[in-house]
DNA sequence: GCCGTTTTCGGCCCGACTGTTTTCAGTCG
């Protein structure tokens, strides 16, 4: 069995549950913390550092004794001490920490004082009346309680960032109109542009004393109201989105801004350099902490000056994750991130040939509106029944109407191509020859997502090993809400797409965004080119494609690590060279 | 438990809101 680095992680979350549950030193849970979050976020399994004999402390954040931990929990699965931890409390108390207003104080008293161990014994308890008579809590406390308990086991954690964005923006269109806002913007997860959110965090730049809680609380999707104060408010909407609205004087808005936007690890680094430097950042500003200018305010309006004022450029807010960007930034090599303005063409699209809603002339008016100098059509090949694939004949038939269209069309190339289907056995489901008359081979897993992951690895490998292959789509397979990521060795799929000069599809769908970002970061390293494709069914879809360049600016990716990118003649270059010599 | 431009010990981000407190602890982001 090979124990991956999100298992380690676990391992670290559950061993600092349980350590805050115990009381002890909120620091050396924070590093068990740290340490899980760096793993998770790590592109290299250390499965595999272990068998190049590479040392687990040059992982930043893990010292000696984190390090002989993961050596353990590789060989075990687990570890010593969480065995004993576990041994101290009850399975599954840990669940109790996810309700929303319970911290380890908390359950440890109810643990403690009423043999509580799991969230429906805590409703039952709160609807009994008994958690009121625990000292620290009250009436109000129970009924919040068990209002967090039923909503927390009802509800889904996180929505695609597509699917709250119609909202987002009408609350913010909401929120500019009230008297006296000078400004108000997303931050969080949502402002770096991350596949999904959890919650959205809007900042409003304001004079003191406005009322702009009440002016939240007068938008019409608002369901309930969590908090309410004169800087902060919480609401929940009616499809259960929660909404935290900040406001701070215009003066504080770039501090606030860097403050709210995060994430909470690139936050922690900017504030060790500041105090390195006698100042203090906080979501009013840059202040001086030492000598007789204490407690001055150096920085703030903007984002860039509190970059400035500790000595670093601004930083876009999708590379703000701890992932190396302050490094770069000091260094001055912080990459110009790709936009969508970049992009020049899309390399994967359907018709109602296949399982998409618009003609071929419909999709090629729509690509050209959308800025875009070629399209490629990439219907499904037949053997994705449900979708209707194209067998061979009507494919070539296809390519013809292709041919006959792209005569009569201005601004726009349609190139003739296919979404073929990678077969289980790693083959492609039409003859080589017809794939010869194509301009681009797109292949693609719908089937057996469970294979595991050697025999899911290998049957990737063999498709791309094929003479007329171009692009792999969505290579992790993830559609987000029906089914998780395959169980695939990616770091073996970039190495061998940079072997055999094919690419890697970024598909810019909110429910797949696959490529994921650590991913497009490890293909950028290895020089194999991304390319960010929509996958439009209907014209409308090609607005996805700012989702897939949002992602791929969080993999750090350039203009020039971007297939789709490139003009016309240079791709026509790529593509006839990505084929394999003789075919 | 980690770490070093205050350095091998003593720090570790910091402020707002809530509830139950009568001055603050717990939680959250």
């Amino acid at each position: 069995m090979t124990v991956r680095n999100a298992q380690i992680a676990a391992v670290f979350d559950e061993i600092a549950d349980l350590l805050e549950l115990q009381g002890a030193n909120p620091f050396r849970v924070r590093a068990y913390r740290n340490a899980a979050r760096t793993l998770e976020a790590w592109p290299e399994e250390m499965a595999e550092w272990a068998t190049q004999g590479r040392d687990f402390d040059a992982l930043p954040g893990i010292g000696k004794d984190l390090a002989g931990k993961i050596g353990e929990i590789l060989q075990r699965g687990t570890c010593a001490q969480l065995d004993r931890l576990r041994a101290q409390f009850p399975r599954g108390i840990t669940d109790l920490l996810q309700v929303p207003g319970l911290g380890p104080r908390r359950v440890h008293a109810l643990y403690h004082e009423l043999g509580i161990r799991t969230p429906a014994q805590l409703l039952d308890a709160a609807r009994a009346g008994r958690i009121r008579t625990l000292p620290g809590f009250g009436q109000a406390s129970e009924r919040r309680i068990a209002e967090a308990v039923a909503g927390h086991l009802e509800r889904s954690t996180r929505w695609p960032i597509a699917h709250v964005a119609s909202d987002v923006e009408a609350l913010l269109a909401h929120l500019r109109a009230a008297p006296g806002v000078s400004e108000a913007m997303v931050a969080g997860s949502y402002r770096r542009r991350r596949d999904t959110v959890g919650d959205v965090d809007i900042l409003v730049a304001a004079p003191p004393g406005h009322a702009l809680a009440d002016r939240l609380q007068s938008f019409d999707q608002v369901a309930r109201v969590l908090a309410h104060g004169s800087t902060r408010a919480s609401v929940v909407l009616r499809n259960g989105l929660q909404v935290d609205l900040r406001v701070v004087r215009p003066e504080s808005f770039g501090a606030a801004l860097v403050y709210f936007t995060g994430s909470k690890a690139h936050n922690i680094v900017l504030r060790g350099i500041a105090r390195a430097r006698r100042l203090k950042i906080n979501e009013y500003g840059v202040y001086r902490t030492g000598g007789r200018g204490a407690g001055t305010r150096i920085a703030g309006e903007t984002e860039a000056s509190v970059y400035a004022a500790i000595g670093l450029p601004y930083i876009p807010p999708e590379l703000r994750e701890d992932h190396g960007e302050i490094e770069a930034a000091r260094e001055g090599r912080l990459p110009v991130l790709v936009e969508r303005a970049d992009l020049r063409g899309d390399l994967h699209a359907h018709t109602d040939a296949s399982d998409g809603h618009e003609s071929l002339e419909r999709m090629a008016q729509a690509a050209r509106e959308a800025g875009l100098e070629y399209l490629a059509i990439t219907d499904h090949s037949a053997g994705l029944k449900i979708a209707h694939g194209l067998d061979a004949r009507r494919l070539l038939a296809q390519c013809e109407a292709i041919d006959r269209l792209n005569a009569g069309l201005r601004g726009i190339t349609l190139l003739k191509g296919i979404e073929v289907e990678i077969l289980p056995d790693g083959r492609l489901d039409l003859p080589d020859d017809v794939l010869a008359r194509l301009d681009l081979v797109v292949g693609a897993v719908h089937s057996a997502f469970d294979l595991p992951r050697a025999k899911q690895t290998a049957r990737i490998l063999r498709a791309m090993d094929h003479p007329h292959f171009s692009i792999l789509a969505h290579p992790n397979g993830r559609l987000f809400g029906t089914r998780g990521p395959c169980d695939v060795d990616m770091e073996r799929i970039v190495r061998h797409a940079r072997e055999r000069g094919c690419a890697l599809e970024l598909n810019s769908q909110p429910e797949r965004l696959d490529l994921f970002d650590l991913q497009c970061r490890m293909a950028r390293d290895a020089g194999v080119p991304i390319a960010i494709s929509s996958d439009a069914h209907r014209g409308a879809d090609f607005r996805w494609l700012q989702y897939g360049v949002d992602q791929a600016r969080r993999g750090w990716l350039e203009k020039g690590d971007v297939l789709n990118a490139l003009p016309l003649g240079r791709l026509w270059k790529w593509l006839a060279a990505t084929r394999t010599p003789g075919c």
